[in-house]
RNA sequence: GCGUCAUUGGUGAAGUGGUUAACACACCAGAUUGUGGCUCUGGCAUGCGUCGGUUCGAUUCCGACAUGGCGCCCCA
């Protein structure tokens, strides 16, 4: 019969990768508790309007990499390519503006129709932060600081936050308006991709890969030239923020983000890791002080960042860091099957104690058995024979200094927990 | 979406227009009837991404499709 393949661009996870993420999501999980965000999670699907209007309708994002369907009751529905506008939409149907503050994590798989790469998937997980109510510089050091404690929590080294803002709507506006006055005489000789973004968004000319050499590109205007003094002091008090808390940074000007909503600070963190293909953006954020009212909220200044789990593991593998190693604390051997009811019920027992624990339930010879605890990295084996079965003696072996010992069995689990290493 | 390279078992792979598709790891069984990770013996692709074509004959040549890698676009 014919095989049916996975859709192109998705993953099956299991074994280490499967490990690995949950490794991932416990440290993540964590650390947002230490920072005191909440979990939060949206629909997989939402109407077609909330990253049209949200993400930005000229952006590539939604113009040729959405999921669309139209539902059996003849909505448009997209499939989530992204967190922050849907978690944007929540906020918002929820009022949970009234709140004030809200600072919610999410963990949560998003989809775009791209050709696959290494590190880049049809569909893919992410993580992300977002900080809601305040706006405060303050908020943008806090969020920047979580996804770096975070990469560097998972081991990562090489890491680099680069920074740059694009200023309040004036600031913008009038950025926009110079860069146009600046490439105007110069339209022929840029590709056709800047031809076309020349109207739509100039500001992603400067960032252009095909034409990154042309002297009109360096010497464009650059936006921190354009900022006026309250975006410029803002910007001052984040750089200061990250100073504080001892956060390493480059600004590089070139840094515009493929989404609309952005305002003010603007993040990217990137991993120089050798190897490493293109997708090198481990994490992209920033701060989106309109984007509640523009998807008809009240005025609801907000921050965050996204993270991909696949590139994450990707550098985690490059880096030679292993989170997905299988370990058990006990296994159980029986000599013959009249003693696998004793050992299923002694299994029930560690079990109940917390201890992670196994055993064969198919008859397996012993040499089996032993094969077993290295393949599960078994700390202590226990042996059940005839004579354990009748006495109440158990035969337990510290895996790794291969040291047998006969003790009773009701100091157990009290003996696992005394001589775990 | 564009360009380019690739696709042999659970894994890493060698190989050839023609009778049994190397080798290694992993896995399974036994030597070893209460102790594994060493050694030895045996087993393990009726099959070389899928479908067509050329040919007396194709895993090997050609085409389409599928999937993956790299680069681009874009982004996590």
């Amino acid at each position: 019969m014919e095989i049916i393949q996975r859709p192109k661009g998705t993953n099956d996870v299991y074994d280490e990768t499967g490990r690995t993420i949950l490794y991932i999501r416990d440290l993540v999980e964590s650390i947002a508790k230490e920072y005191n965000y909440n979990y939060f999670r949206t629909p997989t699907f939402e109407r077609t309007e909330v990253f049209k209007r949200g993400v930005g309708d000229t952006t590539d994002i939604v113009e040729k990499e959405t999921y669309d369907f139209v539902d059996r009751g003849n909505r448009n529905m997209t499939l989530r390519p992204e967190g922050t506008a849907a978690v944007v939409r929540s906020i918002i149907e929820n009022k949970l503006y009234v709140n004030g503050i809200n600072k919610v994590w999410y963990f949560m798989p998003m989809f775009r129709y791209e050709r696959p790469q290494s590190g880049r998937l049809r569909e893919h997980f992410q993580f992300g932060f977002e900080s809601f109510g305040t706006n405060s510089p303050y908020a943008d050091a806090e969020i920047i600081s979580i996804a770096v404690k975070i990469l560097k929590g998972l081991g990562l080294k090489g890491i680099k936050v680069n920074i740059n803002s694009l200023g309040d709507i004036e600031s913008r506006n009038n950025y926009r308006e110079a860069l146009k006055e600046h490439f105007r005489p110069h339209l022929d000789n840029l590709c056709s991709d800047c031809k076309e973004r020349f109207d739509r968004n100039p500001l992603r000319i400067i960032d252009c890969k095909v034409d990154s050499e042309l002297e009109v590109i360096k010497n464009a205007p650059k936006i921190l030239d354009y900022l006026n003094d309250e975006s410029k002091k803002y910007f001052e008090s984040v750089k200061k923020n990250l100073d504080i808390l001892g956060i390493e940074y480059n600004v590089n000007p070139n840094i515009v983000r493929g989404l609309d909503y952005y305002t003010h600070t603007v993040f990217e963190i990137t991993a120089e890791i050798k190897d490493f293909g293109s997708q090198n953006v481990l994490c992209g954020g920033g701060r989106y002080n309109n984007l509640v009212s523009n998807l008809g909220g009240p005025e609801y200044p907000s921050v965050g960042f996204g993270m991909g789990i696949e590139r994450l593991m990707n550098a985690l593998s490059a880096e030679g860091i292993d989170f997905g190693k299988k370990e058990i604390d006990a296994y159980i051997c029986y000599i013959s099957d009249n003693e696998k009811d004793y050992a299923f019920k002694l299994l029930n027992e560690l079990r109940n104690n917390n201890l992670r624990s196994d055993m064969c339930y198919t008859n397996r010879n012993l040499k089996g058995q032993f094969k077993e605890c290295d393949s599960n990295n078994t700390k202590f084996v226990i042996i059940i024979g005839e004579e354990e079965k009748n006495t109440e003696v158990i035969t337990i072996k510290n895996n790794n200094t291969k040291k047998e010992y006969k003790i009773n069995r009701n100091e157990l689990v009290e003996f696992i927990r005394r001589n775990y290493e």
